[in-house]
RNA sequence: GGAGGGGUGGCCGAGUGGUUGAAGGCAGUGGUCUUGAAAACCACCGUGCGCAAGCACCGCAGGUUCGAAUCCUGUCCCCUCCGCCA
């Protein structure tokens, strides 16, 4: 959510910095509007209000004719009061909601554009393997090392599921492990959170209303499952005031990430890329406004740390204004080397969510000039389906084998290939 | 799922429908005293909105009333017992 004293300030620059996330003008005006007449109800009602406070007060000592005056000034001004109650309750929630809708405006250097063509490529890292036999796609390769099954998975679940098996869920859980190991190293607390989240949780972090086609809901419960566990640490502190002392605040969460991914009928229907379950190991940061950037270039760090030990050539991007999401206002992508796309696609992602999560969520920390919102982060670890398709399409040898990265032999007993 | 009990400030804990934003204690901050510390004593000590006056907040949301922490309804959460369960 945006700050509503800084919008009142000054509407033209949200205009400017919203437009330049291609979101259109029409909530502002909903919002500046329902706000001045929020603010002119309020202040007729805070007026009877302390009319009513100061009678309340008086009446207990008075009697006869005067109380009875009183009473009946009162009667009137609670009347009035019940009258335009709802009122401004209703305004108050127009208000809210219209609010809920504003993205947070881009950071200045976020490079303009639409769609993930305009993102900007930062540098590249590693160079893509140059092979003298042809490489398998990960589903060519998965299906004849017998470790992907989609065809069984449509059977059983739908369209956009997998089945893992073998070796590829040893490599999962080495996968974890060791992004385990390198994110506690860097200072996150490991975190198994809860998948199942209240519609609060969602609002809080972001996702609704923006994206709420994308999330899967639970039958007549307020219970919704998360598409990735940076909702779930986001809301570990909502509604809570942190010491300035315990700042930043860095979490891992582990979990099953679930999404419809709707409105990506015929995109990436290949194998695992684009699939409605897998796992994922994500960082999470509460941290002070002044530390965000140092911190957002930490996960970054974390981030290409574990693609290099991967041995995956990756590109690091920065995401533009069209492309970044209604919360963050400054993300990175890195882009992995996938052979079989011969592209580089998406395996992580860090955003600066800056005090717009934080304000939704009512994440706060008390510093020596009082209480002010915290800033929130989010960054992947490693997103186990893309990651393995990385893995085994850069990795595969020409019998097949796939040769696993030095770093990551101690989680697989030492093994050089699967 | 069934039956009970309970949610008050950072913590513990009072609270009769009316100067209660809320007693008291603990913790915290500042001070007096002390060579220093402890103890004792004094003062301060919740959050949000607002330039301010002021308004709101006793899990949350409604309702009754001139007036609600206090009465009513719903809801969320916690605890105990029974059932079920990895």
């Amino acid at each position: 959510m945006i700050d509503l004293k800084s919008l009142r300030a000054d509407p033209e620059q949200f205009r400017a910095a919203l437009g330049r996330k291609r979101y259109g003008s029409e909530d502002l005006d909903q919002v500046l509007a329902a706000d001045a007449s929020v603010r002119r109800l309020k202040a007729e009602l805070e007026e009877l209000r302390a009319a009513r406070n100061a009678a309340s007060r008086r009446i207990p000592r008075t009697t006869g004719k005067e109380k009875a005056e009183v009473l009946a000034d009162m009667k009137r001004v609670a009347i009035r009061l019940k009258e335009a109650e709802p009122d401004l309750r209703q305004q108050e929630e127009e208000l809210r909601l219209a609010l809920l809708r504003i993205p947070n405006p881009p950071h200045g250097d976020v490079p303009d554009g639409v769609g993930d063509d305009a993102n900007v490529v930062l540098r590249k890292v590693g160079e893509p393997r140059r092979t003298s036999f042809d490489l398998l796609d990960h589903l060519d390769l998965g299906e004849a090392r017998g470790w992907i099954d989609v065809k069984r998975a449509a059977r059983s679940s739908g369209s956009r599921f997998a089945y893992l098996m073998g070796e590829l869920v040893e490599l999962e859980l080495a996968l974890v492990r060791f992004a385990m190991d390198r994110v506690i190293a860097a200072g996150f607390k490991p975190v198994v959170p809860p998948i199942v989240v209240r519609e609060a949780a969602m609002y809080g972090t972001g996702f609704f209303p923006a994206d709420r086609n994308e999330i899967y809901k639970i039958e007549d419960e307020d219970a919704y499952l998360v598409g990735t566990s940076e909702v779930s640490l986001a809301a570990l502190h909502m509604e809570e005031t942190l010491p300035e002392s315990d700042l930043p605040v860095r979490y891992a969460g582990f979990s099953t990430c679930l999404r419809k991914e709707a409105g990506t009928y015929g995109k990436d229907t290949r194998g695992i890329f684009r699939v409605h379950q897998f796992d994922k190991v994500e960082m999470f940061s509460f941290c002070k406004p002044a530390a965000s950037h140092d911190e957002h270039l930490l996960i970054l760090e974390v981030e290409e740390g574990i693609l290099s030990s991967l041995e995956i050539p990756y590109q690091v991007v920065h995401v533009c204004t069209g492309d970044l999401g209604a919360p963050a206002a400054r993300k990175y992508d890195l882009e992995a080397w996938m052979p079989g796309q011969a592209a580089f696609r998406e395996v992580t992602s860090c955003s600066n969510c800056t005090d717009y999560q934080a304000r939704r969520l009512g994440a706060r920390f008390r510093g020596k000039d009082g209480t002010a919102l915290l800033h929130t982060l989010n960054g992947t670890a490693v997103a186990i389906g893309r990651t393995i398709i990385a893995l085994i399409e850069n990795h595969q040898q020409e019998d097949r084998s796939v040769r696993i990265p030095t770093d990551l032999r101690p989680y697989l007993g030492g093994r050089q290939q699967l």
